[in-house]
DNA sequence: TTATTTTCACCAAGCATTTGCTTGCTAATA
DNA sequence: TATTAGCAAGCAAATGCTTGGTGAAAATAA
């Protein structure tokens, strides 16, 4: 725990306090603000939201102990925002993949290829602890703030169901569609648990990997 | 949090203090230390690791907040106790299942199914909260303690192998069988997340979708 | 069989540390 | 001069764990 304060590279360079320099037209709104965000992903990823003090987090965005107070109300409130963040970031990643303008006329199969393929990377790319955050920490929310996670899990899931129902009607995924969408994003989910990016397959090789292993034939 | 010492039907039955009955034949060892396994395998499912106190534990198991010391030296070795506990337990099942009489001769699909159903009963059935701790809370050990978890883990998967593998040959799963082996038991392991017993689907429902999702013909 | 000792399984109280968060203040910028 | 973005210090509560004691049962002695 006493490396925590290196965690993040811009920490350990000791910034001139006051407000930093902020001219009108580019306007770097927040960047503590998102440091502090992103040591917290990590943190809460790495050990958990409970095991992970607010001092932690702090060090590791270069800041006194009481320092995220100030962006933040609560460490709960900080929890919701990285979960929110992450969540609205894959739900564009995912809207843009489907929204594209070639993306209708694929076939049912390579329509869902699109979708694992920016799953996996929203759970496994550099830097991004904030869906897996969201995924595991979840209990960790207040009702209110869990309520509003799971609205937009839910309109993250709504984007696989058209593809999974024509995937049905063409024979080509047998389970019932919805068991079948629990079944397949936990066995993307799972992946955060095993995958080592430097060792191993690669999000190609597992895409593939689900692919074959979900559909009955190409 | 109030209702925590409610939580185990026994703990709240104020028992007589002191050296419990206990004849030479029946030999009832460790029978309070049980239920503060039962508490903390559900407390710390409920909650997580971190989230559970010792005093949780004690008052679910009508204790004193100092009392679990007595039977386990520290917090960590509880949730160690109950890790092995429940992945020695599920060891034992699965290990009963693939050395059954007829089992051998059975098709790999149908060994798949014994090994998926039961599994499913691991993760979901009544009581069933030891192995989904190890599941999600395994960060939280020490790191020679992971490793023997890890131990365990490792030789619960290798009784799925030779199924996949002879999957693999008949052309049943045409993913690689270690990453199909990671991605089966992901989609089984995340519906501890979603699963309720109460309502929608049963184990035999979840069973038989795993199935059909998976494998390319009956 | 009775009396004494030992052991077991806890309780009651508390200690040291950690934790989330607050408060008053201050340097740099606008 | 006013505002921003922190710092330095600390408070109250929570937390893991320890310690000394205690009543009841079991083992042993008389």
């Amino acid at each position: 725990m006493t490396t925590d304060a290196a965690l993040l590279e811009t920490a350990a360079a000791k910034r001139p306090r006051g407000r930093p320099r902020k001219t009108v037209d580019e306007r770097d709104d927040g960047n503590r603000r998102v440091a502090l965000l992103a040591a917290a992903a990590l943190l809460f990823r790495r050990k958990g939201f409970s095991a992970t003090t607010t001092r932690d987090i702090a060090a590791a965005a270069g800041m006194q102990s009481g320092s995220p107070f100030y962006h933040f109300k609560s460490k709960d409130a900080l929890l919701f925002a990285v979960m929110e963040e992450g969540m609205r970031a894959a739900l564009s990643r995912q809207r843009a993949v489907v929204q594209a303008p070639g993306h209708a006329s694929l076939s049912p199969q390579s329509r869902l290829r699109e979708l694992v393929q920016v799953h996996f990377d929203v759970l496994l790319g550099p830097g991004n602890d904030f869906v897996p955050v969201m995924l595991y920490e979840s209990r960790s929310l207040q009702a209110r703030q869990r309520k509003l996670v799971a609205q937009l899990i839910s309109e993250y899931e709504s984007l696989w169901m058209p593809v999974l129902s024509a995937l049905h009607a063409s024979g080509h995924l047998r389970a019932p569609v919805g068991l079948a969408r629990l079944l397949i994003l936990g066995a993307l989910n799972w992946s955060v648990q095993w995958f080592d990016a430097k060792k191993g397959a690669s999000v190609q090789d597992l895409t593939d990997a689900a692919m074959a292993l979900f559909l009955k034939s190409d």
